[in-house]
DNA sequence: ATTTATAATGCAATCGATTACAAAAATATA
DNA sequence: TATATTTTTGTAATCGATTGCATTATAAAT
């Protein structure tokens, strides 16, 4: 009972063709009725199950999909993976968790394993942006492996994406802020050379812009996620001439370490100073001050990802058709940016 | 360009045989360095990738771990496999992910799910407690695969686990309480079928006892984790003829939905009333009314866990070691239960 | 009873890589 | 030159499941 049975073990207990096994597992009508219920019981009792490394290698469908991620410890990209999760399961897909750490050779060899693999299809989130990397990722392509981007995306040709309207919620968060009675709109920016930092940068300049404001290059900080980025900026920014009275962070943890500087400092938020970040991370919710933020809906990005992997994978060797997808989201407006309402 | 190319393809580029081209790609010490060389040159070439599904057909290891969790979304299960990831990845696993949603049944498909996919060992925090599980799990035992619990573990024979001293942790988190001066401790635990909850439930339980403090079985509430479930908690605390003074809650989410609930009426934190929660989820450092809780350490967990099984693997076939090891975890005293100090 | 149609099963190749064993080629030794 | 050694390469089986084609058993028709 230790081992595990095959279908020969079944085809010798029953003393019939291996290939007969086979056939009546998968209910072939060309099976009688009598020894697909004998082969089922049997299987049944020697508690077989089906090798799906065998199905794999010779059917060329593994079954398996691979994630790439950044890192899988964030709220957002555990809830994107469990969207994409749900998405698959009732396909009988399993998912494969890679995690570049923001790491370039980590992510190429992420994808070298997955293809290694022989997963049927790649959803990943580009950690960088390296000549090399696009070089990969174009050789998936060429390898007729369906891959999309989610969230943070490159442009490269049959490469279909699932993004949100990144520049759209950036506007709207500065014009927010505007509106709110704020003058002096700073902006914490990311990796500008990813699309989603650079679309969400662009969106609060043109706000600014076109509320007639002067944009100033020193209002905008590039830093990464963290809550020392966050009290960092805001030490530069208070150090300025002209110090900013408000600040659009792409990131939620900067956005709480600017919130928890400016408190140290004796600034009122949002009396004084109003905060907005992105992600709509947990904490911004549970907080005394509550942070505005802007929902990723990242559970729905994995959804909508894994819907438009499943589509490629069956339209697969028919025309490739370049699919992107843009998500709206909401900016959700909580305390530290609300002065007059309520 | 957009096929695969296998070992045959390079053979016959080479007029050589695909045995050859499998030596040489291995650097079998047989084959001539002339011929090494030009096989790995022309591999280059020809953008050769190895497939692993044929390579684990053969050997029997598919070199793939399964991790089973509740979901993936949470902060604990997902630094945890942040943990298995990286312990495992120099060693060249690919981690599976399977949620279970906490269904019964959705774990036994799970099971077999990674049986199926022939993957070399499984980590798993149990969701559920059936028998009918129970029964699914000894097969993978009998069937020699690799098992190991982490967090949520079942007793089962042959079956090492990774968990930490929730009991000892509880027991010290309540005796914090009556430190503090807290006279009457409630308690709001899990699913107490739980091996986790019911331990803490038992340190707290035993601390209550050891402090010649009366244990009161409407002091403890059992729920599932969630701001809901905390504020209801509170709600029948408040509303007992002796209602409690503090709270030692199981969960995080329950501890803050108990911390609004109570502060919304009116009772002040933590003079008149102190709550100490499990998990350090982020939120309970961010907020302005710092959580005290325990943290899980969950990637160390996650870490150990990979340690466990690949130590497992290795000495596959002989003996089996049952190994239960008990990580030491820490009670983080904060703003929700600190009278006293500072 | 013989032929024909139909249903049920078996044989053998296949997927791609590895490897025990056999064979050939290259080199050394007598 | 003939033989023994050592290197290097090839042949074919294997892992487990599927499937085109061939074959056998069964039932139906004449």
């Amino acid at each position: 009972m230790s081992e595990k049975p095959t279908i020969y073990d079944i085809a010798k207990a029953l003393n019939i063709s291996a290939a007969t096994v086979s056939r009546a597992l998968n209910n072939n009508p060309k099976i009688s009725k009598a020894t697909c219920q004998l082969v089922a019981e049997t299987a049944a009792k020697m508690n077989y199950k089906q090798n799906k490394l065998a199905l794999a290698l010779r059917s060329g469908k593994s079954n398996n999909i691979g994630v790439i991620v950044p890192r899988i410890d964030s709220n957002f990209f555990a809830s994107v993976i469990r969207g994409i999760e749900e998405e698959l399961y009732p396909h009988q897909y399993n998912v494969i968790i890679c995690q570049t750490h923001e790491d370039e050779k980590r992510e190429i060899e992420n994808i070298n394993t997955l293809l290694n693999a022989q997963v049927d299809g790649i959803l990943m989130s580009v950690s960088n942006v390296s000549s090399e990397n696009d070089r990969v990722i174009k050789r998936v392509v060429d390898k007729n492996v369906p891959l999309i981007f989610f969230d943070r995306k490159k442009n490269i040709e049959g490469v279909s994406s699932v993004t949100i309207n990144d520049y759209d919620v950036a506007y709207s968060a500065t014009q927010h802020l505007i509106d709110e009675g704020c003058k002096k709109i700073a902006h914490i920016s990311g990796d500008k050379t990813l699309e989603i930092f650079q679309n969400r940068f662009k969106g609060y300049q043109q706000s600014v812009i076109d509320n007639g404001l002067h944009f100033e290059e020193d209002y905008v900080f590039q830093t990464k996620s963290s809550l020392e980025s966050g009290s960092m900026a805001v030490k530069k920014f208070l150090g300025l001439k002209n110090p900013p009275d408000a600040i659009f962070s792409s990131s939620d943890f900067a956005a709480l370490g600017a919130i928890q500087e400016l408190t140290a400092q004796g600034i009122r938020i949002p009396e004084d100073f109003c905060v907005v970040g992105f992600g709509n991370e947990p904490f911004t919710k549970f907080m005394e001050l509550s942070i505005s933020t802007i929902d990723q809906c990242p559970k729905e990005m994995g959804k909508m990802a894994a819907k438009v992997l499943l589509e490629q994978m069956k339209n697969q060797g028919s025309i490739k058709i370049e699919k992107k997808v843009v998500l709206t989201t909401e900016l959700l407006i909580r305390k530290s940016s609300s002065r007059k309402s309520k």
